[in-house]
DNA sequence: GACTGGCACTCGGTATCATCGACTGCCAAC
DNA sequence: GTTGGCAGTCGATGATACCGAGTGCCAGTC
């Protein structure tokens, strides 16, 4: 494939209708181009432009005597050549407000954040938090329920809360539980819970029944969802398109958090910011794109945030959104 | 309004009206009607019954010489006529399933049950977790998290963990987290959170403030979003309607969990199992239904379950499907 | 008196067809 | 290289006719 570099007209022409097209999410001919008032040029120049565009793979057209729509590869270049987007003076002035007044639950801070985002963009908004293994274990403690039932609860650094239900053989009374949290916290305290596994035997065997419990049940749910993720303003994704299938198959995805978290792992993996159509991965969203962005707490990636809307969606504006409220997130975080 | 008890002829094309109706989603005609198993008349008879039914408010016509399709007022005959429900042997047996695998968080379990529900009935689910008033303090502790920030953490009785981020206007060093910790504690195991307001203070003005910050973090959140919630196969909503905008709009609903708790909360209140149309008290849902069912844990109320469905649900299916769960998962709940 | 078959009538849905208009590609002229 | 002009394409729109499912009514039958 030979790739030319395009012109300065072609790139004008392009971007019109690439924006044009976003905006009216009706297939462009020539003479609004040639109306805008980035070119120039007449409707018969740009419309020998845009046959060599759909050549070279950035347009196509829906049908003979339609106008033309981007492809996949031509959103691309679109979004690559976009200037620094920025957020305007009422949505920025939004996000800060809402991170003043936010305060409370980390969880329920991460999930207004969702509504946040959405409300910005008007797409579906994905938040993943913190991961456990980022946080060290600052207290660790194992409480009776029942008398074979018992729950262990972690403290983390970063305020999230891990907890899993014991189930155990026998009874076991408080002091029992308490000693076995003890031996546990004096491992794990100040390390994360990866490090579980390695914590060693007490020695007493009725206390160590209850810390081999509890670490098993730490390595039990480790590989699977270990990421929590909220997903907010999936509704807007029906205003989006108007196949009610469509929106089916799209609301079907953002249902499985596994699949929303690697995806948005996969797409930061690959060094992107954003994913356009088949980039995804996912051949359900092939009519949709994710702005993905990371967000840190004290200078670490804690985790992601990311929108999903049609490919046809506002990159401008959900890159600039999503920037600053990854920002936003991960100072209102990092001073606790 | 004159109510006339219908007779048996009636009563028969009524049922077959509303069941052909839940099948197909056509308005359904007096020859349909007439070769049901359940109904030996003519269709001529059938016309004028149905012409009766529709007078009496039963029945309504989307338009001259179109079938019949039930009105609000028949749907709830109909569910009121219906005989007990019960759930076929394959799908009970995934209930039974479901539940002797289920283990590990209460939360998790409650979520996934959303998506049993969902996948048994092809509507959307929603499951109302156990109120923390429900259960008893067992421990309660104070984790410092910064210097001005710490996490206050209860663990109750039926497994629920409430945690509050207190902001601290000055710095407080583990000693003083754990001796405010130990005093809330002790006026606050074996009561529910809701006595905490009654709290005393201890004595000490430096613990006092913490314990204050707790006390009021507890009160704080109390009125607003104090139950958990979870929605699952919200997806299958799109498959129920055909115009997008209802998708939409019903989506929009069941992300407002404030809106959801109180939704299942009144037709539970009203003493209703199945809330139907306009009954469910919410504009948007006038094309949607609603089937709740309490479940409690060791013989009290501690939570709620429901389908959401178009008003044409399958009403037996999801009344059986919807008892058997709440009656699983409380059972499994109580067991701990 | 209750039920039924028959009949005229209604009306939404579908198919057909012509028209319209927004495009394009191409070409000759500038 | 650019442009105006022009023939041609094709989806969208609207008018028209037709079909069929369904109704209400009525006269006839049991």
């Amino acid at each position: 494939m030979v790739v030319v570099m395009l012109d300065e007209r072609k790139t004008s022409i392009l971007r019109a209708v690439v924006e044009e097209y976003i905006h009216t999410a009706q297939p462009v001919g020539s003479s609004h181009v040639a109306a805008s008032s980035q070119v120039t040029v007449s409707s018969a120049t740009v419309r020998n432009d845009m046959a060599t565009l759909e050549a070279d793979g950035y347009l196509q057209q829906p049908h003979t005597s339609a106008g033309r729509i981007p492809t996949e590869k031509g959103y691309r270049w679109f979004v690559d050549a976009l200037a620094e987007p920025s957020l305007d003076r009422a949505a920025s002035q939004q996000v800060r407000a809402f991170f003043n007044r936010a305060h409370g639950e980390i969880e329920q801070m991460l999930d207004d954040t969702t509504r946040l985002l959405s409300g910005l963009t008007d797409y579906a908004a994905v938040v993943v938090g913190p991961a456990h293994e980022g946080g060290t274990v600052r207290s660790v403690q194992i409480v009776g329920l029942a008398p074979r039932v018992a729950l262990f609860v972690a403290v983390l650094g970063n305020g999230v809360v891990e907890k899993r239900t014991l189930e155990l053989a026998e009874e076991a009374d408080e002091a029992r539980l308490a000693s076995a949290a003890a031996h546990v916290s004096r491992h794990l305290v100040g390390s994360t819970l990866a490090a579980a596994p390695s914590v060693p035997l007490a020695g007493a065997p009725d206390v160590d029944r209850v810390v081999t419990a509890a670490v098993s049940a730490l390595a039990d749910t480790e590989d699977a969802e270990t990421d929590h993720v909220f997903v907010g303003g999936a509704s807007r994704m029906a205003a989006a398109f108007d196949a009610v299938e469509s929106v089916r198959s799209v609301l079907a995805i953002l249902e499985q958090q596994l699949v929303v978290v690697s995806l948005l792992r996969d797409v930061l993996d690959r060094g992107l910011t954003v994913a356009i159509g088949t980039e995804t991965g996912i051949h359900r969203l092939a009519e949709c794109s994710v702005v993905v962005a990371p967000y840190e707490v004290e200078g670490e990636r804690a985790g992601t945030i990311g929108v999903l809307g049609p490919t046809r969606m506002n990159y401008s504006h959900a890159l600039a959104a999503v920037a600053v409220v990854s920002n936003r997130l991960g100072r209102r975080l990092s001073e606790g």
